[in-house]
DNA sequence: TATTGTTATACTCTATAACTATA
DNA sequence: TATAGTTATAGAGTATAACAATA
């Protein structure tokens, strides 16, 4: 039986092979050409739906009086708009347009284009194995 | 048969799960209360040994004339010292000391503490399945 | 002549305090 | 009085061109 402490350092060495080996959130996000705070912000928004300013803020740990030029520039660029919440007339909604989806979707074509390219190494039996423990901590992750 | 294209969206997958879930290590060198870039100079100096300031800025896409103020800092932090190249009097050596060991090490032990307390609420069947599977994953991402 | 590291400088991103408009 | 978003502004990080020292 492995003991935790082994299993919680073969989990850590797995993170930062993942991370070398394949990509890693940070180097993936540089990649768009727009600034990292920029697509934390489109990211948020993709997976989040609409928000007020404020709390896209608060979540991606951007100060608010910066948010400003953020969003001004994501305008610009026509990756999200901005409307007046119907309840409160002092907040201001955020939603990503097409254009930002359009963005992210060829981000993750040309990631998994270079997963698969690295993938086609491994034999077919092994790629089966590896198929299958995949998908084990895959559900037992969803679980944590 | 699961097919390549499927196998490649999870590992897709999983790769953004762990890096919400456990860490990612953007997110990490953040922790550290040292700029980004000089986060990652430590970590190729740690991982690589002692390089020249221009193989540096290369391998992390730094631009040359920004590494002086960031090896000034580091050099003021204590975390690397400069010597002159034996063989090529232009070149600058930078190595890292043990104040930046000391520095990762005490990061590593957090987040490891961290990814211990989720692995906590697993069962302990699910926890040996877990445990079998990572170690696969492992070893076929050696052969990659 | 080419390369290493530096200086000078302008630009962008970021952080803090103070402001307005709404509640 | 409190909150949302903005403005103003200073500071930190980054990119480009030009420089001195060495090869």
């Amino acid at each position: 039986m492995d003991c935790l402490d082994n299993i919680t350092n073969n989990l850590y060495l797995l993170l930062l092979s993942l991370n070398r080996r394949f990509f890693n959130p940070h180097e993936l996000l540089k990649n768009l050409n727009i600034p990292l705070s920029h697509a934390k912000v489109l990211f948020y928004l993709i997976h989040n739906g609409p928000a007020p300013i404020s709390k896209i803020a608060e979540k991606l740990c951007i100060s608010r009086p910066n948010m400003t030029p953020i969003i001004d520039k994501l305008v610009e660029g026509g990756y999200v708009v901005r409307f007046y919440s119907e309840y409160d007339r002092r907040v201001i909604l955020i939603k990503h347009t097409e254009n930002a989806c359009g963005l992210f979707k060829s981000l993750e074509k040309t990631t998994k284009d270079s997963i698969e390219e690295k993938l086609k190494t491994l034999s077919d039996d092994e790629l089966q194995e590896f198929s299958q423990s995949l998908n084990t901590l895959l559900n037992s992750i969803k679980n944590i």
